[in-house]
DNA sequence: GTGAAAGCGCTAACAT
DNA sequence: ATGTTAGCGCTTTCAC
C-alpha cells in the first residue's frame, strides 16, 4: 500500500506539502510547478488515499446514512435511494444504506452503528407515506425525514405532493369533459388517500362541479380492491374513474374486460403511482400521477446537506421550531386510458 | 464526544485496559469485574466507539462495497441488496452501496472511491443475468459477481439457475398432466433465455416427451411480446404455456381475454420472476417460477466473506484457476393458473 | 514556500 | 493483571 510518506519521498517534498499537492488546497501557498509535480508522482506510485485516516485526522467522515424500513425492497421505491446515492455522490459523500425491514430494535441497532461510523447526517426514509415516530436518537445528529413525516415536526421531511397529483389525475378527466368521476380510494386512512380525495374535491370544485359523495368508493388498495370494487363504480354512472393507485387500475381493467366494457371508449381511467410494470403495460396503456421518488431522494440529500453547513443539531428539547416539510410534485404521465384523449393532449 | 481515553479515566484504568474492556478481548486477561465495570462507565458516559480510528488501528474497515448496475432500480431485484445488507450486517459489516447506472466512467470512479475507503471486498451485481466484463481494477481486491458472471471466470459468481427453475415450470405443468406445452421465450439470447430453454427440454424428456421445435416461439420480454404471441401460441394446440417471465404472461392473459379464453380451464400458463405485483394479483393469480434474488445477495456476501478470509485477492494475472459458480435454486410458486390445479398440489 | 510535529481515537505489542 | 507506548495515514498549525 503506498502511502502519502512514499510520495512525498518519492516527489522530494515534506509530507505536508505532499498533503496540500494532492488536496489542491487553495490555501496553501505551494507553486503549481510542485503541484504538478506531487501528483504526477502520486499517480505513477498508484498512490490512493486512505479514507479512513483522513476522516480521523479531519474529523469527517463524508458519508451519510440512509435508514429505510423497506425501500430496497418495495417494487418502486428503490428510485429514492437512486435520487439519494446520485445526489451524495455529486456532494463527495457516500451513502451507508441499511434497510430495517420495519423493526425496531434493528433500527436503534443500525443508529449506533452509523454514529460510530461518524456519518454526517441521516435520511430516515420509509416505504410507505406515513406519519411516524422516529427513534429519539435521530435528534442527535443532522436527519431528514423522507417520504414520511413526525406530527410534532421535530425533522425537516420530504413528501410527494398527494395533493396536487390528486388534483392534476382529476383535471386530466375533466379537461377531457368528463363530469361525473368516481374515485376509487384506498379504504384505510392515509396521507396518500387523504390529500388524493382533498386534490379531487379541489378539482371538482375549480371546474365548478358540484362534489358527490356517493362517487366516493372506498377498497382496499390492490388489485382485489380495484377488481371488486367494478358494481360500485358501475352504480355511480361515471364516465370515469380515478383510481387511488394502478394497482386498484390494473383489477379494475380486469373486472372491465370480463363484462366487455372497454377502456376508454366505454370509461376513462387515471391511476396513481406510476407503477411501470403495470401502467405502461395494460391494455390500453395506463394514463397516471407518478410519484416523485428519484427527486424524494435528491432532496432529502439536499436538505440535509443544507442543514450540515448551518445549523448544529437541535439538542434543546425545548425548541418549538417547526421544521419545513417539502411537497414534491407529482407528475402527471398521459397514456391511452382517457377518453377523448386528443383534447387532453391540446390543453 | 465522549473518548476511550475519557472512559479510561473515568473507570480509573488505563487506556489499554478500558480497549479490551469494551471489545471484551478473549486473549486479554482481565478480571470479569473490570470488564464490567469499565462497560457500565462507558454506557453512563454514552461513549460510542469512533469506527474510523479503529478502522485506521486495524487496518481494516469492517465495509464492504457494493456496486450495481441498477439493482436499485429494478422493480424486482432490490431484494438483491435487501440479502447482501442483512448478510453482511450479520457479520458486523456495512455495506457501501453505490449504483453507476451502468455507466462505465461512473463505475471507475465508484471503484476507486470504495478503494479509499478501504473497503474489504466489492460485490458487483447487475440487473439481469448476463455475461460481463467487470473493470480490470475488480481483481485488486476480493470480489464476487452476482447475477452476473465472467466469461474466463476470474471471478466467483452466484447466479440463478435458470435450467432448473425453466425444469421445474414445465414439470409442474407435466405433472398437472399437460403433454403439448408451448414456451412463450424471450427472442433475445440470454443466459435466461437459453438455461430456461433448455430446463423445459429436460423436463419434456424425462417425461418422455418428445420435443417439438414448432411450440417454441419466441417473443420480446414484455407485455406486448406476451400479448402479441397469441396466435402463435393457439397455432401450436397447446393445452398448456410456459412463458420466459411474468410480464409476458401478463400480456398472454390480456389477449387470451379478448378472445374469451379461460385460464387456466381452457389453457394452463406457468410465468417465471414472481414479479409479485404482476403474478399474486392476474386473474386468476399465476403460477410462477421465482428468481432466489434474496438469496443471491446473501451468498455473493458470503461467498465474498469466505474468500476474504483465506486467500488474498488474485493478482498474478496468468493464474488460470477458474472461479466457481454458485446456481441458486429458483422455487416455484404454485398459484391458479395451472389446470388441473388438485394434481399439482398432490405430487 | 516548505517542513516539523502534534494530534485525530484507537489497537496491540511490549513492559512491568 | 494492567499500564506504556508506538504506531495506523492523514491534516493542519506553527515555525522557519
Amino acid at each position: 500500500m503506498v502511502t502519502l510518506q512514499d510520495v512525498a519521498k518519492a516527489a522530494g517534498v515534506s509530507i505536508a506539502t505532499a498533503s496540500w499537492a494532492i488536496n489542491d488546497s487553495k490555501d496553501a501557498r505551494i507553486p503549481q510547478e510542485t503541484r504538478q509535480r506531487v501528483r504526477k508522482v502520486a499517480v505513477s506510485l498508484g498512490y490512493r488515499q486512505n479514507a479512513l485516516a483522513r476522516g480521523l485526522a479531519r474529523g469527517q467522515s463524508d458519508s451519510i446514512g440512509f435508514i429505510s424500513d423497506g425501500v430496497a425492497t418495495s417494487p418502486f421505491a428503490g428510485q429514492v435511494i437512486r435520487g439519494a446515492q446520485a445526489e451524495a455522490w455529486q456532494n463527495g459523500k457516500i451513502l451507508l444504506v441499511v434497510d430495517t425491514n420495519g423493526d425496531k430494535r434493528i433500527e436503534k441497532e443500525t443508529f449506533a452503528f452509523m454514529m460510530e461510523r461518524q456519518v454526517e447526517g441521516i435520511v430516515y426514509s420509509t416505504w410507505v407515506h406515513h406519519a411516524v415516530e422516529p427513534p429519539k436518537e435521530l435528534r442527535q445528529v443532522n436527519s431528514v425525514l423522507v417520504n414520511c413525516f413526525d406530527r410534532r415536526r421535530q425533522y425537516p421531511a420530504v413528501v410527494p405532493n398527494e395533493i396536487q397529483g390528486g388534483r392534476s389525475a382529476t383535471e386530466i378527466l375533466l379537461k377531457a369533459g368528463h363530469r361525473r368521476i368516481a374515485f376509487v380510494n384506498d379504504i384505510d386512512s392515509s396521507p396518500a388517500a387523504i390529500g388524493r380525495l382533498e386534490g379531487y374535491r379541489q378539482a371538482l370544485s375549480s371546474y365548478g362541479v358540484q362534489f358527490d359523495p356517493s362517487t366516493i368508493i372506498r377498497a382496499p388498495s390492490n388489485q382485489e380492491g380495484g377488481y371488486r370494487s367494478i358494481e360500485a363504480v358501475l352504480a355511480t354512472k361515471a364516465t370515469a374513474v380515478f383510481c387511488h393507485n394502478d394497482r386498484m387500475a390494473m383489477g379494475l381493467y380486469d373486472a372491465l374486460h370480463e363484462r366487455g366494457l372497454k377502456v376508454p371508449d366505454d370509461i376513462s381511467i387515471v391511476g396513481f403511482d406510476n407503477q411501470e410494470v403495470i401502467s405502461a403495460h395494460l391494455h390500453p396503456a395506463l394514463t397516471t400521477v407518478a410519484l416523485p421518488q428519484y427527486e424524494l431522494g435528491v432532496l432529502g440529500i439536499r436538505t440535509l446537506l443544507e442543514s450540515t453547513e448551518q445549523v448544529k443539531p437541535q439538542t434543546d428539547e425545548t425548541s418549538q421550531t417547526k421544521r419545513k416539510i417539502i411537497h414534491v410534485t407529482c407528475p402527471i404521465i398521459v397514456r391511452d386510458s382517457v377518453f377523448p384523449s386528443n383534447q387532453v393532449i391540446h390543453h
